[in-house]
DNA sequence: GGCATGGTCTGCAACGATGTATGCCAGGAA
DNA sequence: TTCCTGGCATACATCGTTGCAGACCATGCC
């Protein structure tokens, strides 16, 4: 079938080994004999077997990103970038989709497809930081996302607080007083949603204003999830003039909801949302969000999990970083 | 390390080959001795490993998806439901993001991407039938999109000739009578483009209504593309009724800049798209498009493939899927 | 000349699974 | 009894690569 190192070796009259080596930069090969190989490569067209390479090493250059659902256009964007700064160091990266998934999220973390990558990117959504600690082999895995802060992982996160704040506090500074928050789980305090609430909380104490419980609207992060929550205030007859919600899907089905019901964005009511995601720019109107610094989020991942591949140093403590974020405000809360 | 089949068979009393047969369903083994193997397996946790199966039997189980840009909304819904229904069958999906580059396009087909999948889903855009048939292995590929319309490969794509007439007639039966083309590459005829411009130009026909190179502007499909394009129709005092966006990111883009410049859309100017993504729904005013048929692409092209690489038919005639489509009427042009 | 040294290359044994060929045993036919 | 057949299990070679240990040769030093 395919050409072997052994057609390679018999071609330059070599040995096996030495076409090996020459393949693995081994420093002593005279340079005639490095030349005589690699021209008998390029002559039969040789290709190293992946596979092989792999059973023998132990390594696939592939890293592992687990996430809910590629569709949601943050997680793709995340995805597009991760895997192309992967592929700048030699590396391919595998999806798998968790759908939220307990059971999937689980499998990730010691069934096959742990075994076909030398990392792990991380994103868990429903299981906690003890199930993932007792899982967890020796190959490195870095979290993404903030739904687990713990000392035991590394991380790559965003200023989900601050950045939450920064936003509240850049809604009351343009006076509204009735922020609505869509998309929030009131049981978690330490997932995106809970840390993007505490940071809504704090501005909003910052400034004097009080905490309403009928403002926030829990669901899940779809696009019409945060249309029907807005309905759902509307319908009940809750009063606010604004809306933030905690990614940029939910606010843009809100905004869509406003409008079709006549609401007029953001004279009456503003909206913002969390992501920056490409489309946020090209809404009508377009939406104010903060931008959490995916490329930095990308790159450092990376960086981090390769490091922790190649690196020597196997565990100690977590290292925890943390992205900077800018907020963009547009036409939807001025 | 790990548990391995030797570790098994020991446990169980039996030879290795014993522990393999079990693990490939082999006919003819005493229960009892089934259950012992079982038994084993459980107690020690083996893992069969991928990578020395694959390595011996030539398949990895993987799949390869090629496309140019996997933060494009359209391709990420496709690689979300590629994904979904590959795994339904135990395969995974590898994502290879092309950025329309040449040189990566042809590496897909024969380089290490290659050697790790046992078939491609393959979206060329930048290179032609003859380099493809030229690099073509004996593995099994199936094109998505239309870009290549050749009888050598097999192909999964949508009605968009069909398609694009009947959103084209839709807005002239609506009274439009000058509708402007955005995303159009006038120097191909076959690719998605060109098959939906042919659609356009069909419906014209049809109606009468004489075609206006003037109203169609060329350029790369992305969201900021769009808004330029009608950006540029503007400024150079084109007339126009109607805008169709060859895809839904241009058509998003186009009226997110009607909009800034102040024309009321649908009254003045209504916006049409191709390809109903999920954020097509939730836009203000939600945008009128066509549906083609995501996930029956995704399930016939993923049946289609694993039909080849199971099957034992190697070649014979390519086989064409058209998915069926339909028209989404919304308030950007009703 | 003997011996350590260092550069260059080689052979062998793995990595962990599967395919092929074959052995062995029991039971039925001759 | 002998032969054959079918059910069940095994041994061995093999997939294509890399790690380890060592062979060989020339050089330089005592």
């Amino acid at each position: 079938m395919a050409v072997t190192m052994n057609d390679v070796a018999r071609a330059a009259g070599v040995s096996l080994k030495t076409v090996s080596n020459v393949l693995n930069d081994y420093e002593f090969i005279r340079p005639a004999t490095k030349q005589r190989v690699q021209d008998a490569i390029v002559e039969l067209g040789y290709e190293a077997n992946l596979t092989a390479r792999s059973l023998r090493s132990g390594k696939t250059r592939m890293l592992g990103l687990v996430l809910s659902d590629l569709s949601a256009p943050y997680y793709a964007e995340l995805a597009s970038r991760l895997m192309k700064a992967a592929s700048l160091r030699g590396y391919r990266v595998l999806v798998e989709q968790s759908d939220a998934v307990a059971e999937v999220e689980l499998n990730a973390l010691q069934g096959p497809f742990r075994q076909l990558t030398d990392g792990l990117l991380f994103t868990p959504l429903v299981i906690d930081a003890d199930a993932i600690a007792a899982r967890l082999g020796k190959k490195p895995l870095v979290m993404l996302g903030e739904h687990i802060l713990d000392p035991r992982f590394d991380l790559v996160t965003m200023k989900n607080e601050e950045a939450a704040a920064a936003l509240t506090a850049h809604l009351l500074a343009a006076g509204r007083r009735r922020i609505a928050v869509v998309g929030a789980r009131p049981e978690e305090s330490t997932g995106s949603p809970g840390l993007r609430l505490n940071g809504y909380r704090k501005a909003l104490e910052q400034a004097g204003v009080p905490f309403d419980p009928a403002l926030i609207a829990p669901c899940e992060w779809r696009r019409d999830n945060g249309a029907a929550a807005v309905a759902g205030l509307l319908d009940k007859g809750v009063a606010f003039d604004a809306v933030f919600g905690l990614n940029d899907v939910l606010a843009l089905g809100a905004l869509h909801e406003l409008l079709i019901r006549g609401v007029r964005v953001p004279d009456e009511v503003a909206v913002a949302g969390f992501d920056d995601i490409d489309e946020a720019r090209f809404a009508s109107p377009s939406l104010t969000t903060v931008s959490p610094g995916m490329e930095e989020i990308a790159q450092r991942s990376i960086a981090l999990l390769l490091d922790r591949i190649e690196g020597q140093e196997t565990a100690g403590q977590g290292v925890h970083v943390e992205a900077g974020f800018q907020l963009k405000v547009r036409e939807s809360a001025p």
